[in-house]
DNA sequence: AACAAAGCAGAGCGGTGCTCTTGCTTCCCC
DNA sequence: GGGGAAGCAAGAGCACCGCTCTGCTTTGTT
């Protein structure tokens, strides 16, 4: 439909603030292509899902023939790695935002609750993203090394509550003895959450990590269906619960 | 390669049971190709994923042309709803196996312990099957109403649980007050287990369920990747921890 | 023996990812 | 300013997919 190019050389130069290095115009077109291709893979994979991208249709889409977008994409893996660390970071922002929201810092549940329930809400206004991060691997695509950075930055806004729930709160309800092996491979969980959580507290959040998010996946993914109506209670009750059982101090 | 009517001309009678209603060389035939067409999606399943399932790929391996093949079956998605079935099926029989293994039934601990490693083992044996029944739902498919009953038959081994777990461990460790709306929506729940289960015991059931098939799926998933080194070790951890928060009897 | 049902093979439609060649345009450097 | 190098669009093409339709053969039954 419309040449790329031609938008650019009108559009383009606009939008490249004062302080650039004065980007040609092949640059800034590309810049553009670039932008718009990875737009329309969004809205694709929003409405249709990780199998409905397909850079033919992007082409289609964006008036260009197939082959244009191999230019400004590897592959369709490759856009797709580049739409899942996107939707990690997205995640990340929106759970930092809603801890750096609560107003008092001190009140952990507050926190607790806020990052949950972001989490949450992101997970089903964005379902197919969310499939993509935490459901099942997308068939014939394996996610490379370069999604471990920005997962954990997900992961990261929920252990940083669990350093202050250590000291602040008591010690972790009903606890089990944690066995030697296991307390010696926690290492490099112990250098991600930081210091002054101790084995077993370590350990609940790793359960209540998985707990949390399976809850979510068996909601959004239907293995939940009809075990109770009232979803946005029992996911608080879920919330709260996890609170507890971390050892998180009574309101 | 092999006409499939030639082989079912010959060990075809021979495969069907003395007191079957006779079937005729016909049904006989088509009986062996289905089955034929399901082994070897079943394979491809296995190997390659749900996107491996090709039903173009079944008939090169089998030597027929690709039409062919749908006669037998519907569709790719048919045959991809009744493995899936196939698969709840199989997992259902491990996990009540499981159960039934225990010796000394009372040993509620040793039940729970066993359902739960035998669910693991599956999982990690039949990777892309156990991705399919509760990971993101493949991109393209719905999984029909028919799934729902088989996919029950998993739920209630581990549910058939809790009914003993209220009679004969004590009360649930660190309660939370269930709100109204929440107990109230809870019937078909409740309906399901069985008498005698309190509302809490229910709703944290309803935790160490999202719990457990959380904890397989990220570290099935490469969630949990460094996290901890002793993966055996941690998830029997989790699986004690869960039987002690669900208030089962201490040995 | 005749007939209808069942089954097979092949061609074909529209879709996918991806590659290669061909010609053109822009850029950069001499 | 001119020329070479690099970037780009277009199109054809390859191999794969699900699925359909048309003939033709085989089969089981009447």
């Amino acid at each position: 439909m419309l040449h790329p190019l031609s938008v650019c050389g009108t559009i383009g130069p606009m939008s490249t603030s004062p302080g650039a290095p004065a980007l040609g115009i092949r640059a800034t077109a590309r810049r553009e292509v670039t932008a718009r291709i990875r737009a329309e893979g969004r809205r694709q994979l929003a409405s249709e899902g990780a199998a409905g991208l397909s850079l033919r249709a992007i082409a289609r889409e964006l008036g260009m023939v197939s082959s244009a977008v191999y230019r400004y994409v590897p592959s369709r893996d490759a856009l797709l790695t580049e739409l899942i660390l996107e939707s990690y970071s997205a995640l990340a922002d929106v759970a930092e935002a809603a801890n750096a929201s609560v107003p008092d810092q001190d009140d952990l549940e507050a926190r607790w609750r806020a990052v949950w329930r972001a989490i949450r809400g992101w997970a089903f206004a964005h379902p197919h993203d969310y499939a993509l991060l935490y459901g099942s691997p997308v068939p014939g695509y394996r996610a490379p090394q370069d999604t471990v950075a920005p997962a954990s930055r997900v992961t990261g806004s929920f252990a940083a509550l669990l350093v202050p729930l250590a000291t602040a709160g008591g010690s972790v309800p009903v606890p089990v003895a944690v066995p030697e092996s296991l307390s010696a491979s926690l290492e490099s969980t112990r250098a991600f959450v930081g210091e002054g959580v101790p084995d077993d507290l370590l350990l609940r959040g790793l359960m209540a990590w998985a707990g949390m998010f399976g809850a979510i996946s068996f909601e959004l993914f239907g293995q939940y269906e009809g075990a109770f109506a009232d979803r946005d209670t029992y996911f608080d009750y879920v919330i709260d619960q996890w609170f507890v059982l971390l050892g998180g101090p009574p309101a």
